[in-house]
This record gives structure tokens, sequence and C-alpha cells, in this order.
DNA sequence: CGAACGTATGTGAACGTTCACACGGGACCC
DNA sequence: GGGTCCCGTGTGAACGTTCACATACGTTCG
């Protein structure tokens, strides 16, 4: 059938894969090449220190072998593994997703390499699957805290005696440096737009999970709602960071406030569900109501309409955390923690 | 500052963590449990021979001293790792998000941990990130070829004496389990559905990256168009698989082909681009042009108009691969490969 | 009552690699 | 010509764990 049929070579005829046969080791590589397992170790590490002659033997078996270094039985040996944990609470949140390709992009640059996973909540509230990742051998994690709060975090950075970075809250934490956005300065720039377009009776809708994080942006938000209208607090409602339950807690909103004429969602996600309410409910955007989401998806710019959204630099702000643990790893983990904050952008489409 | 200021126990005052006292280890366990590694050892792998006294006690020490058992030295000897590694194209891209979540959720069903990561294409197109992830010591990899060719996806999975499982292109390779939808069963879902509208006018928007994944689409949506339709072939323009990049190929393609009066798309990120380019072109959705997309991802629902889509059950496959890879862990591989052939479903909303 | 067995625990070796150090030989210098 | 140095290479130990086997001590049974 295919051109591959009656191929493999070097497999015995049980039809299955010869797996007692393991992978060459690096003894192997110096037997052929007559050489000591250390020669040939200088070799894969790029060692000056071997003569031309003998450098070109070995490499020649090792391309004859396939051999390629074990990095377990490495990083046993030098309790380093050149691998950093990215940990999320969900693969397919688009904001995680550019965080994570970030990361990839600044480890595959500086050879490093990155082990991502998600964090199962069930398991100690996420830190199961961090100290999973520990064992792994990473070299340090990032991650966003999720269900995690700080005196968790602050021991796991104790206890993990690695470099640990957190995304998306702004707390000064023992070991750790966080990358977060300004969650006031994002808040500020919301309401002083939909003020600006004449929008002051403004709702809230907010993530129900991850109690931690969204009490940042939330407070951010009441505060400036506070602050810049005639309004004390704003109502709001939470449920799951999706568009189906985006577009029932935005009809909840609506029903139970009927003179809103704005909505500001946790997420872009969320946001997108509260167009589809509005525009059910029969209300014309922006005029009867506006919407504002955050993160700044791409698919936001498809919605209808288009949609009003705080775009943060997440790809810069995975580079900058993966900068932050090689540093960590170079000069130690400041005792202290570290706070940096970026800065948001509006980005100004039709919903508002 | 913070209520943890001033915490630090067990740290030197040089302002950085204690790199140098490194975690506990089974010795440290025994020691203070007073008994041997071994008997350590049997506790945390849950082995029956221990006396009840002497696991209480063990389980205390480790319970005391924080101790978890490091697994690379664990995987040094056993050779199994209870890790499997899944590599993709672009994180970013929802339908590998969906069945990158489905695999995290089978391994964590099954004690398994997932490794997960980006393919770097510049290195040997791939390949080298697979080897990568071998060195890691995973158990199995499960992968979207992307790049790669059947030839290089042989090689792998020779050398690398693992199961290997490959999603999206439906090939018998010796030694490789592939997941794939039915291509032919799909087109002729779309291609149908679009004549039983009147549109028999249609042109193809195809991923330009990934040549041999695309061209299984591509050539069953030929086939479908001309079985069923007067035309024989499509006009196709190919692009990156993203909104801007869809929307120009789009534009191309009605510039070329102003009589058309379908687009189906690669995936649903294009096809949300062509939206886009048709209402700029002040054509109606679907009245003058119907627009069909593949992967049914949560955002087609909030376009404008709403998205025509295929769905496939990324999860469910995702599912099928874990288990494939678990199996043959157990089994060992098929030495002729296997392909599992998925059912698509049309999901018509009103973009057709 | 001694052999046979079972149960709880310990010991040496191994997994594949690197580290610290040792070794032999040639070049250089006084 | 002997000391010093550098260069290329090799050796034993170590990383943290499990495996195969050994040991010590009861208990059971003919």
């Amino acid at each position: 059938m295919t051109p591959f049929d009656g191929v493999g070579i070097g497999y015995v005829a049980l039809g299955t894969h010869a797996s007692g046969t393991s992978r060459p080791t690096i003894v192997d590589v110096a037997r052929i090449a007559g050489v000591s397992r250390q020669t040939v170790s200088r070799v894969i590490s790029d060692n000056p220190r071997v003569a031309p002659t003998t450098r070109r033997r070995i490499e020649e078996a090792i391309e004859q072998l396939g051999y390629r270094p074990n990095r377990m039985a490495r990083a046993l040996v030098t309790q380093t593994s050149l691998t950093f944990g990215f940990a999320t609470g969900d693969m397919r949140d688009l904001h995680f997703g550019d965080t994570c390709a970030g990361m990839q992009a600044a480890a595959r640059e500086h050879g490093y390499y990155l082990v991502v996973t998600e964090l199962d909540f069930s398991d100690d509230r996420g830190m199961g699957t961090l100290e999973t990742l520990l064992t792994l051998g990473v070299d340090g994690v990032a991650f966003f805290p999720s269900y995690l709060d700080e005196a968790d975090i602050e021991l796991f950075a104790r206890n993990s005696r690695r470099p640990v970075v957190m995304f998306g809250r702004a707390s000064r934490i023992p070991h750790v440096v966080s990358i977060a956005m300004d969650e006031t300065r994002a808040a500020n720039l919301v309401i002083d737009h939909l003020v600006s377009r004449g929008k002051s009776r403004i709702g809230i809708l907010m993530n129900e999970m991850f109690p931690d994080t969204v009490l940042e942006r939330f407070v951010a938000l009441e505060r400036a709602i506070t602050t810049k209208t005639d309004a004390v607090g704003a109502p709001v409602e939470a449920d799951h960071p999706k568009i189906n339950e985006g577009c029932e807690a935005a009809m909840r909103l609506l029903k139970s406030h009927p003179d809103l004429n704005a909505i500001v969602a946790f997420n872009d996600t969320m946001a997108m569900g509260a167009l589809i309410a509005c525009l059910d409910l029969g209300l014309r955007i922006p005029q009867d109501i506006a919407v504002v989401g955050y993160d700044g998806i791409p698919f936001g710019a498809t919605a209808n309409p288009p949609l009003t959204t705080i775009v943060q630099d997440s790809f810069g702000m995975a580079d900058a955390a993966f900068n932050a643990l090689l540093s960590c790893v170079a000069e130690g983990t400041p005792s202290e923690g570290e706070v940096q904050l970026w800065e948001p952008k509006l980005l100004v489409r039709e919903s508002s």
C-alpha cells in the first residue's frame, strides 16, 4: 500500500516494536569511536578540549548510531535541565495561548525547553500539578495562579527552591516575580472611554472562577466607576468566562438592570457572549448599549459588531517571564519578590 | 506590606534562594524514619509488603520533609516515565487546543502526565523537537505532523522505539497509529449542503502551510466539487490560516473569480476572515455568497453571520489517541500501523 | 523439633550522564 | 636536562531511584 511496506529493518518478527532494544548510550558511542565516555561527553557539551580528529570520529559514531544524550540522566547529575515549566488554567483560553507561545519562542531562542501543563484544580487547588512539574525536573516555573492564593504561592516558592514567576496578579510575594497588567490603568482607560461616549450606567460581567485574580480587575473597575460616574459601584454578574455563560450572565444583568447602557466583561470571550445577548434583546450596539472586553483576542475583530477591548502584550509579558526565570537561575531569586506592571492599551472598535 | 513579610524561614541572608540546599531525597526520609531507602521506596510505590507501623513512620517523615520522589531518577532506572509528549504546530490554534485538553484529561484520569510543546519547524521541519521530547523521557508521543512527511514520520517512529500517534492525516505508516477525520465524508457533507442551497460555483481557501496535511482536505473537496457540480475542480487561494490572511486570500479569490457563490475555507479562522472580506465587498451572506469553515470553534457562533462549519470531535479523538498510546505501551505498537477514521458533522448556521 | 515457608527489611548494582581529579606526553624555558 | 605548563584523554564517584537478591526472624506443619 504505502512505499514503506516491508521496511521495518531491525525489528523482530513479533509484529510489535522491539522495545527491549533501547536507545544507544554514550558508552555505545564511546566504544564505536574507541574513546572513553568522558571524551564523548566533552564532544556533546561542546568542550573545546578535544583533538579535531577524535572529535570527528566521535561525531561520526554519534551520527551512525543516531545517538541523543539522555536529558534525565544529565539533569540528575547537573541538577539542571534547561527546562522551564509553564502551568495554565485552561489551554484553550487564547490569552494563555499567547503567553505560552511567547514563552516557547523565548525558550527556543535561549536553547531552553518548555514543558506546558494544565493545572488540575482538584489536586489541592493546583498545587499538586505544580509539585509534579518540579518532580519532572524543571529549573523554574511560570504559571497563572487560578485558584491559588498568596499563601499557597509563597509556600510553593519556598519549597520548590526554584525560580517562580506568576502571571496576572500584582502581589509582592517573597521569592516570586509577578508579571501583571496594571489593572487600575486599564480600568481607567475603559471607564474614561465609556464616559466620553456618554455611557455612565455601567454593569460588569466577571469570571466566577479564580477569585483572587478576578478581584483585582473587579476592584479596579468599581473604583473607576465610582470615581468617574455618578454611580456608586456597579451591578455585577459572575459566571464561567465562556461565550454561552457570558451570554447568560449578560441576560441576567440586563434583566435586573434594564437601564444599563454599557457592559464591561472580564474577558473578550464573555464579552462576545454579551454581544449575542444584547442583539437577542433587540438592543443596538453601541447606540443602546456599549460592550467592552479584555485581552484583545483576534476573534474580537470578527464579532458582530467588532469588539472594543483592552489589549495586553501577552507575548512581551511572556518574554519578560522567561527572562526573569533565566536571570533568577543565574543570579538567584530576589527574596522580597518583585512586581512587573505592564501598560494596557485600549483598542476601540465598533462595540462602544 | 503583605502578610508574608519577614517569613523567609530557612533562607540565608544573601537575599537570594539558598539554591545549594536541594530537595530532600529518599535517603533523607529513610534516615529520619530509621529505615533503609528500599523500605521508603516500597511505601511510595504502594508496595503492600511494609509493616503498618513502619509505613506510618515513613509517611510522617515524608510529610515532615515535604519529600517528593524524583521522576527523573525513577525514570532512569525503570525506563518508564508515565509521561506522554504532545507536539503541535501552533498552541494558539483552537483545534489543537481542544485536542490538547482532551489528552490532558485522559492522562490525568490514568495517572499519566502530559508534556506539551510546539514544533520548531526550523529544526529539521520539526523532527528536532520530537527528538528532544524523547530525550525528556516520554513513553510515547502524539503530534500534528505539520511539515513532516511520511518518510520523516516513519523514520521517527522507527528510531524512537516508542509508541507514536499522528493526528490529522490518514496514512498507514509502519508503527504509527493515525487518528484523522474522514475528509471524503466531510467534503461530501459540505458540497452536498452547498449544492442543496443552490450554490455550485465554489471556491476554496487553503492553508499554505503543512502541505501534506492540507492536501487530503483539498483533494477531497475538489473531488466532491467535480462529482457534484458542473465545475471541474475549483479555484483556490492559499495563505496562512489566520483571520487577516483569510480575508486577503478571499479578496484575491473573489477578484479573480467574481462569479463565485460559495467559499469553503480550510478552517474556521480563515473562514471568518473570508466573512469580513465578503461584507467589505458589499456581498450579502448567504444570499450572494455562502461561507463554510472547518473545526467548529466556538467563536464561529459569534461571527457575523454565524459560521457554518464542519465539526470534528477533537476531544474524543484526543482521548482515543491517549488510549492508543496506552495500549501500545502495554501490548506493543502494531508494526503495520493503524488508521482510525472519525466521522465529521456539519453544523449549519447562518453563513450558508 | 527441625524443615519449610512467609513476612519485613536491607544491600549491592544498575540506569546514563557529568564532575573532580589523575595521568601521560610533548613544548617550552631557564 | 629537569622543572613547569598545557593539552588530550581516562577513571572513580556521584546524582536519586528501583531491581534482584539476601538476610533475619517468626510461624506453621509433619
